[in-house]
DNA sequence: GCTTTTGTACTGACCGGTCAGTTCAAAGGA
DNA sequence: TCCTTTGAACTGACCGGTCAGTACAAAAGC
């Protein structure tokens, strides 16, 4: 099997266990099991258990903010923002598993090495949100004086936890729909 | 030392100690020497390490849901929304540790016994905000067809999101100017 | 008053199992 | 030939849980 198949798999194995069960909790052996290879394989191909998991992460956050700058890619600002949030949900639809463990590993106190991780979230993933409100002001279309930080964090932190909550309670329910929803609240379309 | 004082230093330990490096990760002996206790008093007061970190998120998530409702009570409901997502950024800006284990151990897929915990926190947390959405929807005073169940949970991701994130970025700033952005957002007041 | 008993809270050394990481000889495949 | 994988055996540290024992205050018995 070729070296990138092999990570792929031990990726996949790694981010399914990990997320249902925490890092510590999670064995070496369980994970080269589920993926179909020997332990000595793990070890072959990362190092250590450590090194296979911060690969991991830096791998799906890169996918997950190319996933959302491609989305805003030539798109006007609000129209950018609609589709961002669309491309999140829609990201974590397919990556369920790996949107939980960002969840669980994103948002540690002190500790370990992977407040690397944080960081990452922060400047990728939710920058990108960030960049997209911050063109919009620019344009005119969102107040001047909106705090584009928060701003883009609360819109992250919305769609994540809706998106679980939608993948764990109503699976069935179309994405679409769950858009919607979610650009309704966006846009202040509450009131009756 | 009386049995509640010495629960409740367990309590404090456990949850810095396990907001920082997750439950697994996490030994008994650590939290007990944070306590102040031997490891057997662990063991007198709880059976089990599990049964310990149990007993602490019912616990937690029983002042958390408690506190949002008594900001509801009394209230009309959009007041009542206001109350409630300040008392939220209030509770977690207090019981930051708290807030970082829940976001972590409470969105875990499979797995362990604490799905009960999953259970526990959007019966009883995002039950308020979606009590309060609901009769804001009876008062007319938001759109029928509001999908309350995905608004609720919006609601409550979006604050905690932002919640960390101010600890986490900017602490020094007040809580009243974090409130005020959160409710323009919520409020659609992004329009320029 | 005084001893004896009882119950509660806590202690910390210890045990048995688990797991990350190592090593290596052998095999597969391009 | 060289890169990659296999699978099994092994090690040593670490950790959850146990348990015999301490401390001591409040009854109970005299």
């Amino acid at each position: 099997m070729s070296r990138t198949a092999t990570r792929e798999r031990l990726f996949a194995a790694a981010i399914e266990l990990i997320a249902a069960q925490g890092f510590t909790a999670t064995t070496v052996d369980q994970i080269a099991e589920r993926a179909g290879v020997a332990k000595g394989t793990v070890y072959y191909n990362f190092g250590s258990k450590a090194a296979l998991f911060t690969a991991l992460l830096d791998y799906g956050i890169e996918r997950l903010s190319t996933t959302l700058r491609e989305a805003a890619e030539g798109r006007k600002p609000l129209d950018a923002l609609e589709a961002v949030v669309g491309a999140e949900l829609a990201f974590i639809g397919e990556h369920e598993s790996f949107a939980r463990l960002l969840i669980a590993e994103a948002w540690r106190s002190g500790g370990g090495d992977w407040r690397h991780a944080a960081r990452l979230i922060r400047e990728q993933a939710i920058g990108v949100v960030a960049e997209v409100l911050r063109a919009a002001v620019t344009a005119g279309e969102l107040r001047e004086d909106l705090d584009v930080g928060i701003a883009a964090s609360a819109v992250f932190g919305m769609v994540i936890t809706v998106a679980l909550d939608w993948r764990t309670l109503q699976p069935e329910r179309p994405l679409d729909d769950v858009h919607a929803t979610l650009m309704d609240l966006l846009r202040g379309r509450l009131a009756g």
